[in-house]
DNA sequence: ATGCCGGGTCCTACCCGA
């Protein structure tokens, strides 16, 4: 199974580019995040006769997640549970393929809105982790996938590109990660990948990508049994140096 | 130089992203 992660900002701006990707890399499961839109302005029909059956989490200008899927799935969550009722942020996605859960999420930035901003993404992390306390506890294999806007340690971000005090890599936040990882998760990309720098976004402005100064931001997390089953977990670096890119490239994970 | 680009929207000045 072959299973893709990619922030497109704006899947409006970039219904070729999935469309084009999803024809040469063939994944069988995308998440997508920051769509950007409703669900009523997602482009579902182009997908469809790419084959893929689309299931959409949509929100007004901001955030929203979708998946794209030619295996048959069902919708379990389109809100993360524990989060309160009215919470109106688009970023959460679960389904179910052949008793495998798979979880797409936006996780918040925590840049914005001062300590407010930051305090909602702690306690988004701390949801998280409770939700893959509960599917472990209940020996259900799962794969969370997605935009965490976390760098987990200091290899996975260009030197000198961010400040200690940033939200992706402030210990608060890092300690949320790294109990997503004793808990007994595999962070795929590192599993396969121990020692190089990996980066999965490049920003727009300073000429970033052509000088190198990325993140490792896009990560897939996996349940004991499933990381076993890694073959290959890989960002698809060249879509950043095609026209008009979003500033997160598509991750692929391959399970055996 | 936390807003240099590139999305969005109460349509064009301003909010947001990482």
């Amino acid at each position: 199974m072959k299973i893709a992660t990619w922030n497109v900002n704006s899947i409006r701006q970039r219904e070729a580019h999935v469309l084009r990707w999803i024809g040469q890399t063939q994944p069988d499961v995308l998440f997508l995040q920051e769509i950007k839109c409703e669900a009523s302005g997602f482009p579902a029909l182009g997908f469809h006769a790419a084959g893929y059956k689309a299931e959409v989490v949509g929100q007004k200008a901001y955030n929203g997640v979708a998946v794209l899927a030619r295996v048959p799935f069902r919708v379990v969550h389109q809100a993360l549970p524990g989060l309160p009722p009215d919470d109106a942020q688009a970023r959460y996605i679960e389904v179910e393929v052949n008793g495998i859960t798979l979880i797409g999420i936006y996780l918040p930035n925590g840049n914005s809105r001062g300590d407010d901003g930051f305090a909602y993404k702690l306690a988004w992390m701390d949801h998280l982790v409770n939700r893959a306390q509960a599917l472990l506890d209940a020996d259900i294999p799962f794969v969370i996938i997605g935009d965490f806007n976390v760098c987990p340690t200091d290899d996975d971000f260009a030197p000198g590109s961010l400040s200690p005090t940033d939200a992706l890599v402030r210990p608060e936040t890092r300690q949320r990660f790294r109990r997503l990882l004793w808990m007994g998760l595999t962070d795929a990309i590192r599993a396969i990948h121990p020692h190089r720098s990996i980066y999965t976004f490049w920003d727009y402005q300073a000429g970033a990508w052509q000088r190198d100064i990325g993140l490792r931001i896009d990560h897939a997390l996996l349940s004991p049994s499933l990381a076993e089953q890694l073959v290959s977990a890989d960002p698809d670096k060249d879509e950043r140096g095609l026209p008009q890119p979003s500033d997160h490239v598509p991750v692929v994970i391959r399970l055996g």
